[in-house]
DNA sequence: GATGAATGAGGATTCATTCAT
DNA sequence: AATGAATGAATCCTCATTCAT
């Protein structure tokens, strides 16, 4: 019986702690998504902590309870969003066996992650340099970390391709290279015209020139 | 007599002046060349006006009487950049016959001006947009259509490739997106990994790539 | 029966009272302990409220329960510190006969009660004005009249001297001045020096300088 | 003849340069009398910089160019007054010939200063120690090292007098502390008292009270 | 009564730009 | 024309205090 009651109690505790822990990722999360906005349309240097608080609507030392200064927002920010996208790459090409399937998910999920998050990409392609003189380094190594992940993926399933024969011997790194450049430009481009049109409509152009320039 | 002194006085007129803009042009040159080092090595926003103004040495108000802020010293200098790789563009290719020697010829003179112009590059790819929220929206044009310039010039040569029937039909557009953007990750790559190899060694590899990829 | 009920209510009452009364006069106590150390440790203006809750290991709220604010805490510290300084040395000077006893024993208990309390001693020393600008007069006229007293207490066994001619002559304030300054400096330099050696054996030195040069 | 205009022309030069030289001194002063009664009046941490730069008729950012941080402005006005005194009791001894007057000019001297520098002596004696846990350890030891200057400048008077078999042997150390904490309590009761009477009247006394204290 | 997350006023510092010399 | 000292608006961050739970 008082095992009973105990076990409810200890519940009961979890409940609460976990009430907590939610409400806490929430807000966490809530801040990171207001500062996405707003860094994504105003760049890091003319975002002011004032201005995501407002976006956020906490007051500005709330922000500091969550992250110890405006450069580890940003990083944090920029690192979820990593993750995100890695994930999403590795689910979706999960299920997929020939390669060329592989690649044309690949270019479509991540063409598809920009349309999705946009201010992420603007951000990402535009700003990640720029806090070079920061002091944050330890912040920054992770999120090269992070990029370094993604570059690896993508590597992979070139690498897998070559073995298959699919993809003619070469350096993967540099048909990795080739590959995400393409994206990048594509992103970028799709980005500064405003966003008229879809972006994903140009997997397969990528993918076709991808495929045929490094056919076997 | 009147004919000669005029012809002396406006020649010497004529060579004050032509002095006086010399030096004038000289010192403007000088400046944009300590701000190109400076901005390269601190991005826009952690450089001051004081340390361009140092290592041109010059005083700060010496600065304000070439270019009227900041911001248009940052984008004079990536203009006349820009101009500067157009203008090696179009000689470089100008007695170029096959589209096939065009398009190497393309690839590795614009590899080769970056690894030349490194700071720019990197200027260029990281802080195009860093400003994205400034006031000057003439001068950001006006290098919007020098970047344009420069991507129909690509477009030229591959347009002159389709009409040959070595490139395939389909959008301009998208193919010189595609070649730009492999050009500039390699390139982005390479500043990256500290500038260890040569950059204009993965020329073959890009226009490889390409036309393949492309290929009729 | 009404009696013994009443009395055991009012006992327990009173137990419970007290009980309380006495956990509240602990906490407090607790707290103007913690208070003490960090203030005494990084000065009133390094010390947050937070530094000094988690020293006493209660929640920030809970100080504000005790005090209005961090001055109160602060002059209260003070407070009862000299009040301790004030009975310790009326104790310690009770049951003294010879005038020059009483010097001796009021010079040595100042010494031993800083070396006890080298902590307060350091805030009081250093920081007693700091607050000028206060609005807490009234705290602050309390800490002023609770070392009024301390003085007049000196002020006292210095007037008996003069009475029994030991001591000749003179203003009464000076004399106390001349020899709390001399006290404040020894203890200044014993703090300063990181207490190596004892304080209190300074207290002859400190007694035959002032013996002699008031004796009558 | 084209000497003497050189000459002439150096003098100018010399002139110019001393005029700004000059002119940046009296900046530089005033803006360190401006702190000093501010900081005076409200202590370190309730002066504000901008009241500072107010006082002193600047603009907050010209203070920047004299002193890196409110903490070297403060240190540094601290600092030269300790020059000042030191230099001022330097002189005034070096003439007295009896051990006896030295002293007395001594503590004259030293009355009369904090007197003329009542400011000062308030924001020394209270906050000396105020600002432990700061950075600038570089400007902190400069000031400690002038103390020790003025500490010891009072020791070799008492040295002198030892030997001179005027003051009984001792320790040098203990005597000058004794000494300097009799001054210091009056000077701190003066200010403390609104200044009313004056301060160098009790030099007799004090004097008095430490060669009677101290005789041989 | 206890808690500690949320608040936002306050202050030090930077730096683009001006203007008197 | 060249200079660089003076300016002060702008912004990050801290921390005493409150109040909902």
């Amino acid at each position: 019986m008082w095992s009973f009651s105990n076990r409810t109690g200890i519940k009961h505790t979890m409940e609460k702690l976990s009430r907590k822990e939610r409400e806490y990722q929430q807000r966490r999360e809530e801040i990171l998504e207001a500062a996405e906005r707003v860094f994504a349309h105003n760049g890091f240097h003319h975002t002011t902590v004032a201005q995501i608080a407002k976006e956020a609507e906490f007051a500005i030392g709330t922000l500091y309870q969550f992250f110890t200064n405006k450069e580890e927002l940003y990083y944090t920010m920029m690192i979820e969003k990593f993750d995100l996208l890695y994930t999403t790459l590795k689910q979706g090409l999960e299920h997929k066996k020939s390669c060329a399937e592989k690649l044309n998910s690949l270019v479509y999920l991540v063409l598809s992650f920009i349309e999705g998050n946009a201010d992420f990409f603007k951000v990402f392609t535009w700003e990640l340099n720029v806090l070079q003189p920061s002091m944050e380094a330890k912040l920054k190594d992770e999120l090269l970390q992070k990029h370094f992940s993604y570059i690896n993926l993508i590597g992979g399933v070139i690498k897998e391709g070559m073995q298959k024969g699919i993809i003619k011997p070469g350096n993967i790194e540099d048909f990795s290279s080739a590959l995400v450049g393409m994206m990048n430009v594509f992103a970028f481009n799709w980005i500064f015209n405003r966003q008229q049109s879809s972006l994903t409509d140009k997997a397969p152009a990528i993918v076709n020139l991808f495929l045929r320039g490094t056919a076997a």
